[in-house]
DNA sequence: CTTTACTAGCGTTTCGGGTA
DNA sequence: TACCCGAAACGCTAGTAAAG
């Protein structure tokens, strides 16, 4: 059997950082490439959201989301890597392949492989760590649709809780307007915020400055 | 007219090399 | 030795061009 692991959201703002795996055999594997799947970017949201559903209707899958709270609690002691190396080594854990395919985000491979295999227990036969791995593997392409999905539900579940506020990244305007009104309003952050991210600490402090 | 595809620009983090 | 800054990788948005 083989998996594939992808992230979603690790450099947004608001909202959770999601791990996705999807274990597929040599059969599953042609049945995504006839699904047509590509990297999530490489879809529009209508289209991820079908290809989603045919693809946890069809083959085991396993998501992880970390909290912001959680998120910025770990990340005293742990760097953001080795955050996310825990996470995809439990999902390949979980689903205990005889290869998988991972996508490295913003490391170095053969790191970030070293650092997922020394949190695994049981380990696959191979490990195949690469950038943009979700361009090259269809089975990583579904796990990047499993996570983007995910998160995106996850996100608009928020939307409902405070209103919109945009993606939750930090290049989004209207994020940066949400998180400063409701600082001012609340005089603290939402707990869908990572208040470790430079852009929390910004709109903290210049709260401060306009204060003083 | 609507949807899709592509690019540029900005945000995040980590890594590595140069400099004081 | 310690620090700073640029490069690389990712995701997101907005704008533009092309296709249906």
């Amino acid at each position: 059997m083989i998996c594939g692991v992808d992230e979603a959201g690790r450099g947004p703002v608001i909202g959770p950082l999601v791990v996705a795996g999807v274990l597929v055999d040599e059969e599953g594997l042609g049945r995504l490439v006839e699904m047509g799947v590509r990297d999530s970017k490489r879809h529009t949201p209508v289209q991820r959201e079908r290809l989603y559903r045919e693809i946890t209707a069809a083959f085991r899958w396993r998501v992880l989301k970390i909290e912001p709270d959680e998120l910025d609690s770990l990340m005293a002691r742990s760097s953001l890597n080795e955050i996310e190396a825990d996470a995809f080594a439990s999902v390949i854990e979980g689903l205990a392949p005889e290869t998988a395919y991972v996508d490295a985000a913003d490391i170095s491979c053969s790191s970030f492989a070293s650092q997922i295999l020394e949190r695994l227990e049981r380990r696959p036969q191979r490990l195949v760590v690469e950038h943009r791995a979700d361009e090259r593997y269809p089975v990583v392409s579904a796990a990047s649709i499993v996570a983007k999905v995910e998160r995106d539900r996850e996100i608009k579940r928020l939307h409902t809780v405070y209103g919109d506020f945009g993606s939750g990244y930090p290049s989004d305007e209207k994020t940066l307007h949400f998180l400063e009104h409701y600082f001012r309003e609340h005089r603290q952050l939402p707990v869908c915020a990572r208040k470790r991210w430079k852009t929390a600490q910004r709109v903290s402090n210049q709260r401060l400055e306009d204060f003083y």
